[in-house]
DNA sequence: TCTCGCCTCCCCCAAAAGAGGGAGAAGCTC
DNA sequence: GAGCTTCTCCCTCTTTTGGGGGAGGCGAGA
């Protein structure tokens, strides 16, 4: 089974380029080429390629957006890869949040371009190096301070971590006190509690401890406040 | 310059396997090996390796812990790549917190394994390509409810996001007006236009709202409160 | 036993926050 | 110019929050 795929840039040569690369490859054929987004779109639809390679820089329709829109229409398995000449960091967060299978720069040896072309198809996915590197950073939590943070959730007891917990969920402390079965009162002693072995002022700084700390992760509430 | 590499795994075959393929490169010497998480930080200690290859199941201590306890005692850039045979969800998680700057299956390409040791010395990091899959799904955030909340904050005015954003900072209201050269009453005004076009009831929840929605991401507030 | 930390709840009080108005200036489009 | 949104600021009012105590019960450990 041959490999479909489109290239997208809208520099004619860095197109045959990455096509005269792929092409020679047995398993992999380039079934389109595309110099602008809204091209890419149109292309993507038509040829249905298991893998795209897109620039970002383009007229018309940037490649950020256009990979969303292509993820967002068709719902196949289409695998798109983010081509850069350099690694700015906002892209890399657009790139991922659209969808994006890689984000590789330009400069990639031939035989790496197609190593991330197989690896992507197969539900892998492939980034530059230095972008894994930051982006385990960021998993990680800039791993320094994060330490930091939870030495201080150390200092915690028990039941003042479980009331920081349902802080974090924007919980009142009505709601606290009924989600814990305790008194209202009760709660606002662990609060204060909370808030003065923390160092913190007020209840927003908890929220934002908590999900520095990584007590609380970006998914976990899923309540439709 | 040759990179000096750390063999660490308990099978004596794999360490063989590893230190071959290894040594055939030029540019690369295996300086030691150890078979244990407590050997492999004494050869750490004494070889000053570049480079640590780790294996994670291991006896006495396990590659995860002396993974994080070599990179707490040395403040040197040594870089180590956790090895393994399967991928289970939580050792990522673990190692990456640990400071590991690649996380491989036993079953790499020599050549891939090569690559991996020459990335990381470079500053780079390397995964498996299921893993970084998965950091990417993570980081992104289960994509649909995401950009539900994306969705909700495209309501906003440029002003309320430069609210609700110092407010992820965990400022007071107070603060907020400075940050912004605006007045207190004003603050108030954004902010309660930000909590009724989001529906949400305080600001902890828009906190919490924040965060959800990828407009404040852990790592952010380097802020010491 | 006695002490100490933790959990529970209570009081009072001041500050902050949020709701509900109104209003003027600037910019925009029609 | 009229109509619209946005940004700015003001007012009053109620609710929530957070700080400062105190106090009883309970279990672990000296």
């Amino acid at each position: 089974m041959t490999i479909r795929v489109l290239v997208v840039d809208d520099q004619h040569l860095v197109r045959r380029g990455f096509a005269m690369v792929l092409g020679h490859e047995a398993d992999i054929e380039v079934v389109a080429e595309a110099s602008t987004g809204l091209e890419a779109i149109a292309a993507a639809r038509e040829h249905q390629p298991d893998v795209i390679l897109m620039d970002i820089r383009m007229p018309e329709l940037d490649g950020l957006e256009a990979t969303a829109r292509i993820l967002a229409q068709c719902d196949s398995a289409m695998r798109i890869i983010i081509l850069t000449t350099f690694d700015p960091d906002e892209y890399i967060y657009k790139a991922l949040h659209a969808g994006a299978s890689g984000f590789i720069l330009k400069d990639i040896p031939p035989e790496d371009l197609v190593a991330a072309v197989r690896t992507v198809v197969e539900g892998g996915a492939m980034l530059a190096p230095a972008i894994t590197r930051r982006l385990i950073q960021r998993f990680a939590g800039t791993l320094g301070s994060e330490s930091d943070y939870a030495q201080r959730l150390d200092r915690l007891t028990a039941r003042e971590r479980d009331v920081l917990l349902s802080l974090a969920g924007g919980k009142s402390n009505a709601e606290i006190a009924d989600a814990l079965f305790i008194g209202a009162a009760t709660v606002k002693t662990h609060i204060s509690n909370v808030l003065s072995k923390l160092g913190l002022r007020d209840r927003a700084q908890a929220v934002v401890f908590a999900y520095e700390a990584g007590l609380a992760k970006p998914g976990d509430q899923d309540i439709g406040f």
